[in-house]
DNA sequence: GGGTTATATGAGGGTCGGCTCATGTTCGTG
DNA sequence: CACGAACATGAGCCGACCCTCATATAACCC
């Protein structure tokens, strides 16, 4: 199969000269920044625009659509999960799965802190299903990688199961930490972990 | 105190007579459909007195905005939700915390059933930072009771911490229920009432 | 420099959805 | 019955937002 190419350079209008480029990597910065903080559908075109420092014109030159530039946001995002999940695995193997989890939950914290729109692209309805079900499967099986190079080996189909648990709480905990009410947050994180870890730790 | 409203019949303009109630309970329905399956923003007045069989002008006589009907509906969700763990503390008295756990799935996954459009507004965007808290809080509270009441009771500072992964942890499973691809799904939940039963139960 | 392609601009078209209002219709009440 | 309050109706206003397009500028290539 020659000249594969990520997911992350899906830009409906591919940019040719640097300017373009530039162009394309600010619009993809503000749109990060607007629709992590107003969610796909109040998040407007303009602002994106304007937040580039771009006319709506040139924002629509390279994203013929809204829905075209959450989507190569979101692709870009996964694909670097993907790969920080992947560059976590000489990291972790031989350990035990409960020091697995605790490593788990700082990356993806750090992860979320860097892609703030990642949850809000991901959650939205109206994404293609095809699409949300491989870019969740490919996530599931980096998991599924590292439980299997853990100190004790989980057996893969209770594997498949366990990661997709990891994952949701993954998510919880990030949400747990984004709330507003600080009072006891450490304590319900710590809790989290704890559970996780036993429960993986054979019991 | 009295003349105490239950905020359930929060509806801004408060219909009088049998047949407005009747029109209140119509729409509120319709509402329910609607929000459910579009989500809140993608929602239309339009469709909802539609729905309900009325026109735009009578849904805006008792509901003068969308947000006020999405907030009389997510209200009265929430309320029945506080009703049921209340009327489930009876039952619960006494079992051991993990199948407390058990049944909690059980009742969450049933009343979300029939409340479709609970998650739905729970989860948009511009809800009052007010409401939104005082309303996990009340749930936060029902569950730290019945913690207490299990068999070896959960002392209360631990307590509060649970009752929020709880919260989450029903959420999960609900959100796994709904999955569409149905491979492993029952092994997941499982997993997921394991690790949070043996959590609950000591160690 | 001339030609050609990539990129830039922003006014405005078209649509859609929340909401208003003037005009009814029903119905409890005296 | 008469009167007024509660309820019903739907055409249309208004603003917001996605997207188009005609026109302009930059930059590479010969």
């Amino acid at each position: 199969m020659p000249s594969q190419k990520s997911s992350a350079t899906i830009a409906a209008r591919a940019p040719q000269r640097e300017r373009g480029r530039a162009r394309v990597a600010a619009l993809l910065g503000a749109a990060t920044a607007v629709f992590a903080d107003k969610g796909y559908d109040a998040a407007t075109m303009t602002e994106i625009a304007a937040r580039a420092g771009a006319s709506i014109g040139s924002l629509y030159q390279f994203f013929p659509t809204k829905e075209l530039i959450a989507e190569a946001l979101h692709a870009a995002n996964a694909d670097a999960l993907v790969a920080l999940l992947e560059a976590l695995a000489p990291r972790l193997a031989g350990k035990p799965a409960e020091a697995l989890a605790d490593i788990l939950f700082g990356e993806f914290s750090g992860f979320l802190a860097e892609h703030p729109a990642f949850v809000a692209l991901a959650d939205r309805r109206s994404i293609d299903p095809k699409r949300k079900k491989a870019t969740r499967q490919k996530l599931r099986g980096e998991i599924v990688k590292l439980l299997a190079a853990a100190k004790p080996p989980v057996p893969r189909p209770r594997a498949q199961a366990l990661a997709i648990v990891i994952l949701h709480l993954l998510r919880v905990a990030v949400a747990i930490e984004g709330e507003a009410d600080l009072e006891g947050r450490a304590a319900v994180l710590d809790e989290i972990r704890l559970m996780l870890g036993h429960h993986l730790s054979g019991r």
